[in-house]
DNA sequence: TAGAAAACGTA
DNA sequence: GTACGTTTTCTAG
């Protein structure tokens, strides 16, 4: 550095908090990370460069860097303990802001100053004295008091908030004294907030007047007694050690030991790329475009940066630092009451409370939706959603299946009451062989439109608001366009509310914005004469479709807050949105499925059942169906009154299975024949009948559909076909898993988690016995039969274990005396003293299930170990049948759900995974505590490695669980070798 | 023809 | 005892 260069300091630690405090609560990325502070400190450093290449506005840095605090503890706190000692802990909302600051500053190519043991405040006073002796000038980017003593002729301070000069002159305004009497004036005033003590009673006026008078501290102490005032001089001489302890304090070390030097902080060109990828992945769209022009970057080119998010949140870092932690949320735990002091109407509660409150009133105007017909009002429509930043967005296609369906057209809305359709083809006529009839007239041309469309749905910087998105992803990634940044209303939904109710539109709308939408089947008609969407006259179709988009954005504008003022935005981030578009593809890939052994199996149990009949016809001495329960049952109990028959709740005989096998074992044949014909006949029409059905024409596959808001838990569904109850138990069903095969070349790979709600019970439970079973890798059927019958595990008897392993399941689902007692043939007395005994060898058991249960009835919901909720609000009903059901699933819910939200998180890093292993395979089913990959046969043993790996580590880094999580994988060519 | 009930496949 | 989806039968309209 030499004279005339001109260092810039930024105090990037004061600078976080006063951001922080300066601006709008709700500044927040739509993952819920709060960025109010990153934006601030983003755009004030783009500014300050900006006017450094400004050369005719202000001064222009030649050198520049940004200081940072590094830890609580520094050397003033061996000077005096109680030093900064008053100061809380941030708000939880600004600690992820720390990591994401210092990652700013690295993106914008700026050296990112901070040493452990001294504050920022030191190190900015070491190289504010180092520029000035080496002749050049200094400016300091803060407004911080304690700054001030450094202000010289050379040294200036910028209060960037406020665009102010801090000079000599100004120090002396505002404090009365020169910048090198600052030291002694914060000396005798002290500082409140710093826990610095001063002298009791003088205040900044006094100080700056007894300095005026004194000349400096020093003189001031030894001359007290002079003072006139009684009370002041007493205080100055009793407390005259604390203010020399206080100036000592307040002085800033200008000889920190600093590691680089200022020659090592010359200003250097911006890195656009870098910084544009940064700004994205904040989602500062304005700054990013404001970069991207100024850099010359072209932003759409550019993918947001991966900030690294799960491994700084666990990392014990400089200061509070630490990058996104997995839970952004905690703020909106945070005391309520003391939110409310503070922030008024501004706490994300009031404001969530606020927005629905509103849409709850709002009204809807079909005349207001707009048919779009021409390309310039189709571009019209999209620079209006580019404006906004976020647009609703619904597809209307010919079919239910999105691996099939025809787009027909779509629907946009910007603002709640402005939506838009776009129909693209609408056919009218008499259908031709091929079932299509002409197209409409008056509608966009295809290409056109679906190439404007992909332009939006791209545009990472445009927030697409969807309803159930996955089938509408589904439908653009079949058209060859990739939704890039979006939301889910019914995702958003499932997260606020699990438990609480349905989450299609249907009941959303009606739930939060009273409006009850039209009915699909209003204009389509039913059953045999519903028509698809195509055939619907294209304003009928808009006022449907522009309703869609019209709720969904509605519904988007109600959800998204509240997902932040309850706090849950983490789960929605992790566990809901990037599943969407994993599913989505696992989805679209499909499995094959051999239809001649699908076939062949058939034909078997078709024979096989048809021989059972005539047995069963036989034995009954008359034909029936033999697949009404209701024939069966007056057959068994009426015509050949077989003892021991019970009704079910609607007065018929029951013939489930377990009664079946009961009259069985009293020796009757007839009960045997039919609980085979049943299997049979369940086999065959469920299964070797029905999947050849879902065989896509096109792809040659079976393309399941999940659901990723079916269940109250977290677990996904499987429908159309469900390939999560393909059947395994029995011989003859399992033959129908070896249909499920690898392509040529390639190779199925399972891999499920042993024993997985078992090990999060012993986690969440925290049960020594089971946590050191599973350490040690031990049978745990067989520890719970030895812990409570005192039976050695060697040479254990088979039924011991068995009932061991019931009642592990039983407290799995709640355990109730009844329904074990069902379930091992035992009198529910037996049954009782089982599960006391249980209790007595595992009472941390007891004591979890106590505590969840009065955890539910408290607040109405239970939660996984992730944070994800599950609401009972029937648990305190005063019915005991009701309530009893409700506290089993309430503890069911947080084993099962927990271990679904595992094995969520291990799909969503599973692809990320394999491609940075370079695999190849694909990741295809999944069967709650199980995945399917199809991978080519030479990248197995990888593919197993990289697997077991993201699976077994899928809690971490956010839950280090007291058990390991233990995978089991196998490859085989089909589904039944392969498990 | 729509929907409930019973049965049964999975984790 | 928990969580699902599909098929068939049966009933009500």
């Amino acid at each position: 550095m030499k004279k005339g260069d001109h260092l810039f300091l930024v105090d990037g630690s004061a600078y976080i908090f006063r951001a922080f405090h300066a601006l709008p609560p709700l500044t927040r990325k739509s993952d819920g990370t709060p960025i109010g502070a990153v934006s601030g400190f983003c755009n004030m450093l783009w500014k300050l460069l900006q006017d450094a290449r400004n050369t005719d506005v202000g001064v222009t840095p030649t050198h520049f860097a940004v200081i940072f605090d590094y830890s609580s503890k520094t050397f003033r706190n061996d000077l005096y303990a109680e030093y900064k000692a008053n100061r809380s802990e941030p708000p939880e909302d600004l600690r992820p802001q720390f990591g994401l600051i210092r990652e700013a500053t690295r993106a914008f190519n700026l050296p990112c100053i901070e040493l452990d043991g001294y504050e920022a405040d030191d190190l900015i006073a070491t190289y504010a004295a180092q520029a000035e002796a080496a002749g050049g000038e200094v400016t300091i980017i803060s407004s911080d008091k304690d700054l001030m003593q450094l202000v010289t002729e050379k040294v200036s301070m910028y209060d960037s908030m406020k665009d102010r000069q801090i000079g000599i002159d100004e120090v002396i305004e505002k404090f009365g004294v020169k910048p090198d009497k600052m030291i002694d004036l914060q000396a005798l005033t002290g500082d409140s907030t710093d826990n610095i003590p001063g002298v009791p009673g003088i205040g900044p006026k006094t100080a700056a007047q007894l300095l005026e008078t004194y000349g400096d501290l020093d003189t001031l102490l030894e001359r007290a007694h002079e003072i006139k005032q009684n009370k002041r001089r007493e205080n100055l001489i009793e407390f005259a050690d604390q203010a020399r302890l206080s100036r000592e304090l307040v002085t800033l070390k200008v000889n920190t030991p600093v590691e680089t030097t200022i020659d090592d902080f010359i200003l250097e060109d911006q890195d656009g790329p870098k910084l544009v990828a940064f700004l994205k992945a904040m989602e500062l769209n304005t700054l990013t475009r404001r970069v991207a022009e100024a850099t010359g970057v072209e932003a759409n080119e550019i993918d947001a940066a991966d900030i690294p998010v799960e491994n700084a949140g666990r990392a014990r870092g400089p200061d509070l630092d630490s990058a996104v932690p997995e839970s952004a949320d905690s703020n909106a735990k945070a005391d309520p009451e003391q939110q409310d002091a503070q922030n008024g109407d501004n706490t994300p509660q009031a404001l969530a409370e606020k927005l629905a409150a509103e849409a709850s009133g709002a009204k809807f105007d079909a005349d207001s939706y707009v048919c779009i017909r021409d390309a310039a009002m189709l571009d019209e429509w999209i620079s209006k959603a580019i404006e906004e930043g976020v647009v609703a967005f619904d597809t209307e296609t010919d079919s239910l299946d999105a691996n099939q369906a025809n787009l027909v057209g779509f629907s946009l809305c910007h603002k709640a009451g402005h939506a838009a359709y776009i129909p693209l083809q609408h056919r009218d006529g008499e259908d031709d062989l091929l079932g299509e009839g002409g197209l409409v007239s008056g509608q966009l041309e295809f290409d056109t439109a679906l190439e404007k469309l992909k332009a939006l749905l791209e545009d990472a910087s445009i927030l697409i608001v969807g309803q159930n998105l996955k089938y509408d992803y589904l439908i653009m990634q079949r058209y060859g366009i990739t939704i890039r940044s979006y939301d889910d209303t019914m995702l958003l939904s499932y997260v606020i509310d699990g438990g609480r109710g349905a989450h299609g539109m249907d009941a959303l709308s009606e739930r939060w914005l009273g409006h009850q939408p039209i009915a699909f089947k209003d204009i389509a008609g039913t059953g045999k004469k519903q028509i698809t969407f195509d055939r619907i006259a294209i304003d009928v179709a808009t006022g449907y479709a522009a309703e869609d988009a019209d709720i969904t954005l509605r519904l988007w504008q109600v959800l998204k807050p509240r997902l932040i003022a309850d706090g849950l935005a983490s789960v929605y981030e992790r566990l809901e949105r990037p599943l969407m578009a994993v599913l989505a593809r696992m989805e679209g890939r499909g499995i094959s499925v051999d239809r001649q052994i699908l076939s062949r199996l058939s034909g078997e149990f078709a024979q096989k059942a048809a021989a059972y009949e005539e047995e069963i016809y036989d034995l009954a001495g008359e034909k029936f169906n033999v697949g009404s329960p209701k024939q069966l049952g007056e057959i068994l109990f009426g015509k050949m009154e077989l003892p021991g028959g019970k009704k079910t709740k609607s007065g018929q005989w029951a013939t489930g299975a377990q009664a079946l096998e009961d009259l069985a074992a009293e020796g009757h044949e007839l009960p045997r024949k039919i609980v085979d014909w049943r299997q049979l006949t369940k086999l065959k029409s469920t299964y070797t009948d029905a999947l050849p059905g879902y065989i896509n024409t096109e792809t040659k596959r079976v393309h399941t559909s999940y659901s990723l808001a079916a269940t109250s838990t977290g677990r996904l569904s499987s429908s159309e076909p469900n390939l999560q109850n393909i059947p395994i138990r029995t011989v003859e069903g399992r033959r129908i898993r070896t249909a499920f095969v690898a392509e040529k070349g390639k190779t199925l790979i399972s891999a499920d988690y042993s024993q997985i709600e078992l090990r999060v019970l012993a986690h969440v439970a925290n049960i020594p016995q089971l946590t050191q079973a599973f350490a040690d890798g031990i049978d745990i059927h067989a520890m719970t039969a030895s812990e409570m019958f005192g039976v050695p595990v060697e040479g254990m008897p088979s039924d011991v274990r068995r009932s061991a392993k019931a009642i592990n399941f039983g407290i799995i689902y709640g355990i109730s005396a009844f329904g074990l007692a069902n379930n091992l043939g035992i009198s529910r007395s037996e049954a009782s003293e089982y599960i006391k005994k249980y209790f007595e060898r595992f009472p941390g058991i007891k004591d979890y299930m106590d505590e969840t249960k009065a955890t539910a009835r408290a607040q109405g919901y239970v939660e996984t170990i992730f944070g994800r909720r599950i609401h009972y609000p029937e648990i305190k009903s005063s019915n005991p049948q009701v309530r009893a059901f409700n506290e089993r699933a309430a503890i069911n819910a947080p084993i099962q759900g927990s271990a679904a939200d595992i094995i969520r998180r291990a799909m969503v890093r599973m692809e990320p995974a394999m491609d940075a292993a370079k695999l190849s395979g694909q990741m295809l089913l999944q069967v709650h505590d199980e995945l399917i990959f199809e991978v080519p046969e030479n990248e197995v043993d990888a593919t197993i490695t990289c697997v077991k790996q993201v699976m077994e580590n899928a809690a971490m880094p956010a839950i280090d669980m007291a058990v390991p999580l233990a995978v089991e994988a196998q490859a085989a060519n089909n589904w039944d070798e392969a498990h």
